[in-house]
RNA sequence: GGGCCCAUAGCUUAGGCUGGCUGGAGCACCCGGCUGAUAACCGGGAGGUCGUCGGUUCAAAUCCGACUGGGCCCA
């Protein structure tokens, strides 16, 4: 609905244009610099920006751990903190770069991949790398996310890569990083194997045979030939079978076949298998089958020492299949350990892309998913098949390609995590976490059971593994350019870049054994790098700079996702490397959902586009938005809901701000920067809430829980609106009064200047504008910026008892609106008496009974003991009990004089209403001419002095005969009677 | 299959650790008032099995268990 016209709105109280003005004021003065260059000298607070991958667009999620990051960075900017260091930073290694820039060239393999050239190839990952940068930071502007976006730190720069070699010789030498031939989560497409946190990533819901093999058992000279029943979800690993395994717990039993032969599987699994019951035929407990030999399934893998036959292992679940595990050493964690510990050797018949090689003729040059059918097809031709389902199952897939994984052993460098778990847990031990659970919840859970780290990729484009190594095996870690200079006897070039292809092609002689060693092909986990930021930003140990080793950092703040990544392996490098924790204050907040509770994803089509959403509501609206909701859980996002909440505090706030502008007009009133000394009981009351939200939202703040901030602000900028402003506007008009005017204004003015930079943090944009435009700075000056005064302190206003004396007069005016409701007689109408019957005093005196009396529109408030109720009663009065054997009555109805008062009053509203519409001003005089029916002509010339103060009429003229329908003149009937006005300035 | 977290009015939520009076508030809604007042202000009203079931207790939104739904993680 349009508003009436000439309604006054709250000018500005556009927050997406606020939010345009004041970011041009920052960039062309200069603020963000000069704030983060500021307090050199200043108690340091220890951060680091977690790098997002710098070719992924940011999604709604990062809003909410940036303006988490920010609401604490600027906090502690404003109490003087120097923060060490707000570089931005960018993760730019690893396959999401790599995969994109094969798709643009249409690669398909690493073949391809190798043909194109590896150096060409990483040129274009390079400079792919930083497309998206400029999105990031445009989302960050908006937002008013404050980093150093000029210098940012990038993980794939020459100084960045050293120290990431640095750290890595440390490990070395303290035997955290080795090499070694384990089973892997490994991508067939990418050609690389995996680490666990990164197959965390890409589980998902998938069908898989599940199918049911008979294992005859080599057994000559017996009658009834016996098959082991042994299940698999993996056919495909039927071929490197080399060992079943049996539990040597459970008991099984032979079960007649339909064939007439026996069919030997865990008794616990009889009913699942034959449901219409079984003949057992035989019972065995499990180390009578051990040893026992079988024919593999297929003949591929050949003979060799100790293969195909039954081995007792309690891995074998019981609860699942028949209770026998076909083992492939080549294929499955637990099957390398059992393999080994057997001493069968290993099988691994497939290719790096995960292609059958010649040895397995069936299926030979088909991949090992592609080959699950033509085996099992092979399989019923020779009767060996003796069940055939599918299985719903969650499997695990690339987390960048989408590729099915499949797991194999395979070369690769490992860092040890295993060997220091206790002390990740004693380090994390230390962390405060928020939400507080996750420290000994899911992430204390997952340090517990942290495996080692595959470190190693098989891969192009990443930090180059620093290892060296000659024929004989002797492995070399260079932890710098110098020493790898050094070692290679030819100083290395300015410009020097230490990725593949550069560094691959130096070779030097092994410093035990002279032969010439060579790099290891590898590139190492992305996740290493990020983990890294904390010091390598800074180009440690190589340059001074501010990285402390001793010391974590103060804060980090990412998404839940990164308990896995980033949280994860900066607390594993810290504790590897300088054996502390790696960070003091985690916050971790939840994902976005949509307004239905699912999660956003591209794919669904249901993701919010977060500039777009920037642009619809500004940075402070969406800021506020998800500082007052619970971050630290899944958030819905429901548009609709974005922009009331903080409408409610900032519009409210900006409101009260335009009618302190309006009316700060006389001579010598200027908004106060210091706290005023003021004695009328609104302003000390108003200044000590003012001190107590300082007091909370810096405890608040403080605990890192701007939500709970948040709240307190809200509380004052509604009572500051709702109860300090109502009862005090007239204050700021008069000019019967000048102290007391003044003492308005400082009061007004020095709490809205607080306010200003209480709100800094959480919304700096409309806090500088506020702050800006209250003091008439004109956005021009960087040094008179919000963001670089101190943040306010606890004064000597508080004052606990005025707080609650308050509270408890604004609880008697309910009490006594309600009755007036109940008396049914209009506000405007004065009534007599207010009685509070009560053996307490007046909460806050005479003055506190005036404001009563104000509110109320009643003549007089009596206070009386409790005893005197009874005499008061209607139908004079209207009465209500309330706590603690405290009543009120209040006067029921108006004495004549009353009423001819409450007509003057209604009058005058009209007449104020007319003036408004008529477009003046608050301050333009007029000249009024009224005509009115006796009954109100007889109190409004009564008052007619009162008519021309209030009206800031010149004159004030009565005429008898009714203008009729003169357009000149407006008419209104009040309780029955005819009043018309005509309204004008007056003649000069 | 295992673990962690969440569930309070149509919406956003306070309270929950430490059990105790009619479970507060804001938005939206209805009635009324007020206005030198904004996306207003003031009074009143309606709206809640505090996810469900069970247990402990004189007493449970709160503590315990199970379940349902949602989210996340592990394997």
């Amino acid at each position: 609905m349009a508003a009436p016209e000439g309604e006054v709105r709250a000018p500005n109280a556009n927050f997406p244009e606020i939010a345009k003005r004041v970011r041009a004021y920052w960039e062309s003065a200069g603020v963000p610099e000069l704030a983060m260059s500021g307090h050199p000298n200043g108690p340091v607070f220890r951060f680091t920006e977690g790098p997002p991958t710098a070719n992924g667009a940011p999604h709604v999620g990062h809003v909410i751990s940036r303006t988490l990051k920010d609401v604490h960075l600027r906090y502690r900017r404003l109490r003087g903190d120097r923060i060490v260091s707000p570089m931005a930073g960018w993760d730019c290694h690893g396959l999401p770069v790599e995969i994109e820039v094969e798709k643009r060239h249409g690669l398909k393999s690493k073949k391809e991949i190798e043909a194109f050239g590896v150096g060409r190839f990483c040129d274009e990952c390079r400079s792919s790398t930083l497309a998206v940068a400029s999105v990031w930071e445009e989302m960050s502007h908006r937002l008013g996310y404050w980093l150093d976006y000029r210098r940012p730190y990038s993980t794939m720069s020459a100084p960045y890569i050293e120290s990431v070699w640095w750290s890595l010789k440390e490990l070395h030498a303290k035997g955290l990083l080795e090499k070694g031939y384990y089973v892997l989560p490994y991508c067939p497409r990418c050609e690389t194997p995996l680490s666990s946190h990164e197959v965390a990533q890409g589980y998902r819901d998938t069908t898989d045979p599940s199918v049911t093999i008979r294992f005859p058992l080599l057994a000559p000279g017996e009658e009834r030939p016996a098959s082991l029943l042994v299940w698999t979800t993996t056919p495909w690993t039927l071929p490197a079978n080399l060992l079943v395994a049996a539990n040597p717990t459970i008991p099984y039993v032979g079960v007649r076949s339909a064939e007439g032969g026996e069919e030997i599987l865990a008794e616990a699994a009889v009913p699942r298998y034959y449901p219409d019951g079984a003949v057992v035929v035989h019972r065995y407990e499990a180390r009578d089958l051990a040893g026992r030999e079988y024919e593999p399934p297929f003949p591929f893998a050949g003979e060799g020492a100790g293969r195909y036959r039954v081995v007792l292992d309690t891995m074998v679940d019981p609860a699942e299949g028949t209770g026998f595990v076909h083992i492939a050493p080549s294929f499955g964690p637990e099957d390398q350990r059992i393999g080994a510990r057997e001493g069968v050797g290993v099988y691994d018949p497939l290719d790096s892309r995960g292609v059958f090689t010649r040895a397995v003729s069936l299926v030979t040059g088909k991949s090992f998913k592609a080959s699950d059918p033509i085996l099992l097809k092979d399989l019923v031709e020779r009767g060996k098949l003796a069940r055939s389902e599918t299985i719903r199952h969650p499997y695990p897939f690339c987390w960048r390609c989408g590729t099915a994984l499949m797991f194999r052993a395979i070369d690769s460098w490992f860092v040890r995590t295993s060997r220091f778990n206790e002390r990740l847990v004693k380090n994390n031990r230390t962390v405060t976490w928020v939400p507080e659970h996750l420290r000994d919840g899911r992430f204390g859970n997952f340090l517990t059971e942290a495996k080692d780290w595959a470190l190693s990729r098989n891969r192009y484009w990443g930090t180059p593994l620093p290892v060296w190594v000659c024929p004989v095996g002797h492995a070399t870690c260079i932890g710098s350019f110098a020493e790898l200079g050094r070692r290679s006897g030819h100083k290395l070039p300015d410009g020097f870049d230490p990725h593949r292809v550069t560094v691959d092609a130096i070779h030097f002689p092994c410093a035990t054994c002279g032969a010439e060693a060579k790099r290891e092909p590898y590139t190492i986990d992305a996740w290493y790098d990020s983990g890294a930021a904390p010091f390598a930003q800074f180009h440690y140990p190589f340059e001074p700079g501010p990285f402390d080793p001793t010391v974590p950092l103060d804060f980090v703040a990412e998404g839940l996702d990164q308990t896995r990544g980033w949280f994860y392996t900066m607390l594993v490098l810290a504790t590897a490397l300088f054996d502390r924790p790696a960070y003091k204050v985690a916050i971790a907040n939840g994902l976005v959902m949509d307004d239905s509770g699912q999660k956003m994803s591209k794919s669904k089509g249901n993701a919010v586009e977060p500039l777009a959403l920037l642009d619809r509501h500004g940075g402070d609206v969406l800021r506020w938005a998800f500082l007052t909701a619970d971050y630290t859980e899944a958030t819905k996002l429901r548009e609709s809901d974005i922009g009331p909440s903080a409408a409610r505090v900032l519009g409210t706030l900006f409101h009260v701000y335009a009618f302190y502008k309006q009316n700060a007009t006389a001579d010598g009133l200027r908004p106060a920067h210091e706290a005023p000394k003021p004695s009328g009981l609104l302003d000390r009351w108003l200044l000590s809430r003012l001190d107590t939200t300082v007091r909370e939202t810096t405890s608040a703040l403080d605990a890192y829980d701007p939500r709970r901030g948040a709240a307190a602000i809200r509380s004052l900028v509604d009572d500051l609106s709702t109860w300090y402003l109502r009862r005090s506007r007239p204050r700021f008009w008069t000019d019967a009064d000048p102290a007391d005017r003044k003492a308005a204004n400082d009061t007004l003015s020095f709490t809205l200047g607080s306010l200003a930079r209480l709100l800094a943090p959480f919304t700096p944009f409309a806090a500088e504008h506020l702050y800006q435009e209250l003091y008439g700075l004109g956005f021009v000056d960087p040094t008179a910026s919000v963001h670089l005064t101190r943040w306010p302190t606890s004064n000597s206003h508080f004052d606990g008892p005025l707080n609650t004396a308050m509270a408890a007069l604004r609880a008697e005016v309910e009490v006594g609106r309600e009755l007036r409701q109940r008396a049914a007689v209009k506000s405007r109408i004065p009534l007599e008496t207010f009685v509070v019957f009560s053996d307490a005093l007046a909460p806050l005196g005479k003055a506190g009974d005036q404001i009563v009396a104000d509110e109320l529109n009643v003549r007089v408030v009596l206070r009386l003991p409790r005893p005197n109720a009874g005499q008061f009663g209607p139908p004079t009065y209207v009465v209500r009990p309330g706590e603690n054997g405290v009543a009120y009555a209040l006067s029921a109805v108006p004495t004549p004089e009353l009423h001819r008062e409450g007509l003057v009053r209604e009058s005058l509203r009209r007449l104020q209403q007319a003036r408004k519409e008529t477009g003046l001003e608050f301050t333009d005089h007029i000249d009024l001419t009224l005509h009115a029916d006796p009954g109100l002509r007889e109190p409004l010339e009564a008052a007619k002095e009162r008519l021309a103060s209030d009206l800031l009429a010149d004159s004030v003229t009565f005429v008898a005969d009714d203008p009729g329908d003169d357009p000149a003149f407006r008419s209104w009937e009040i309780e029955g009677l005819r009043l018309a006005g005509r309204i004008r300035r007056p003649v000069v």
